[in-house]
RNA sequence: GGGUCGGUACUCAAGCGGUCAACGAGGGCAGACUGUAAAUCUGCUGGCAUCAGCCUACGUGGGUUCAAAUCCCUCCCGGCCCA
């Protein structure tokens, strides 16, 4: 899934999506409801419509920006209560209200209100998190069918949160909770969030082995590209991450290591990532990536998308996004293509 | 010709006896970003270095002082004012 938090993958619009071959973009329930908010989203129709974006679409909770947005929020068994970043305004967001907010943004896919926290916290902090998780879940997914007129898109599907930290028996518990309450599909969370690397992989791989191979699993937030074919190869079927937009923005671009086969995505360094602004690169009249065919890599030079950073001319943004898009969006196509073929 | 203000590192610009290799900004160089408060953030930016230090530096050349980018004098260059 490519990443469009406020309604926008930053710098691109939704015909660059179709060209790049975005199967899913992922947008934010709490950032819609600081702005436009609740009734401007029911009134434009639901975010579909507003954004001119006619394929599947996945909302997140808000339950991310209780981690990252930490400081400015109180979280209590009934709800979260945010400043608002933009204006300092309260805004309460609870379990009923993010899937309020969430049929009012007609997602196909909307996520659990979930309570996400640092790696580092003490275990019975972690635990009380999870267990909270599934409680939130379960009010998440009453609220659903008793509601489900009110939603813009028909028959959306509610996905849980697997919480745990990085403990494995909380994990198990929190898979359990969420499995009895048979939702559509389960999401690995409160990961890609500070821990260390082998963590990380430890408790994706252990989780995603607990979860229903019969529903969709999809790990939340991760993750670099070598990452995400070792997920897949745990099982996950989906992905999102701002790595490449944000990357593309700050100049950080994605190269093929290779032709792009699914042999290659074996090699330990199937790929490596550029900046772009490097001083390296100001005589390079060579394209970015020539296993790339994006518009950048199609028509322009190494040292023309340096120079647009250099310039800071907008430009170099969409160009740099639209690549780091088309590297991933490859990267998905030619893994579904090796593990089709029984090579990854 | 007289008066006056000023000349600081790539640029702009602080400092006005010791804590100054010299604030800050820009520029330059490099790095970070994982369910996006992010066109953001961080580090370095005189030379040498065995990373402890050493050397050369605040227009020029002298001087005062234990000590000068800072005080005094000479000269050079620039702005402004008066002739």
């Amino acid at each position: 899934m490519t990443i469009a938090t406020k309604g926008a993958v930053k710098s691109l619009d939704v015909s660059d999506l179709e060209r790049n071959r975005v199967p899913i973009i992922l947008s934010n329930t709490y950032h819609l409801l600081v702005r436009p908010g609740l009734e401007a989203m029911r009134r434009r129709g639901g975010l579909h419509k507003f954004m001119g974006w006619d394929g599947p679409m996945l909302t997140d909770s808000g339950g991310y920006q209780v981690f990252s947005l930490g400081k400015m929020r109180k979280i209590t068994e009934q709800s979260v209560t945010f400043r608002s970043h933009i204006d300092g305004a309260i805004v309460e967001l609870s379990p009923e209200q993010s899937i309020e907010m969430q049929q009012a943004i007609g997602s196909d896919i909307m996520m659990q209100m979930d309570v996400v926290l640092a790696p580092d916290v003490p275990r019975i902090i972690a635990r009380d998190a999870m267990e909270q998780s599934i409680r939130w879940a379960k009010r998440c997914k009453d609220y659903l069918n008793l509601n489900r007129e009110q939603s813009m898109t028909k028959d959306q599907k509610l996905f849980g949160i697997v919480q745990g930290g990085i403990h494995e028996d909380l994990r198990a518990m929190s898979v359990k909770g969420l499995t009895d309450l048979e939702l559509d599909g389960y999401a690995i969370g409160g990961l890609s969030v500070g821990e260390n690397p082998e963590d990380n992989l430890r408790v994706a791989a252990y989780t995603a082995d607990l979860m229903p191979s019969d529903k969709v699993r999809y790990f939340m937030g991760g993750g670099k590209p070598e990452e995400i074919v070792a997920y897949v190869k745990m099982g996950i079927d989906m992905f999102d991450c701002v790595i490449p937009t944000r990357h593309a923005r700050h100049g950080s671009l994605f190269v093929w290591g290779g032709e792009v086969t699914p042999e290659l995505l074996n090699e330990p360094d199937f790929y490596k990532k550029i900046i772009i602004q490097n001083a390296e690169f100001e005589d390079s009249d060579e394209p970015v990536d020539p296993n790339c065919d994006c518009t950048l890599c199609t028509n322009h030079s190494k040292a023309y998308i340096h120079h647009l950073f250099d310039m800071k001319e907008p430009l170099a943004e969409r160009l740099a996004t639209e690549h780091n898009v088309r590297f991933y969006m490859k990267l998905m196509e030619t893994i579904r293509e090796g593990v089709e073929n029984d090579v990854i």
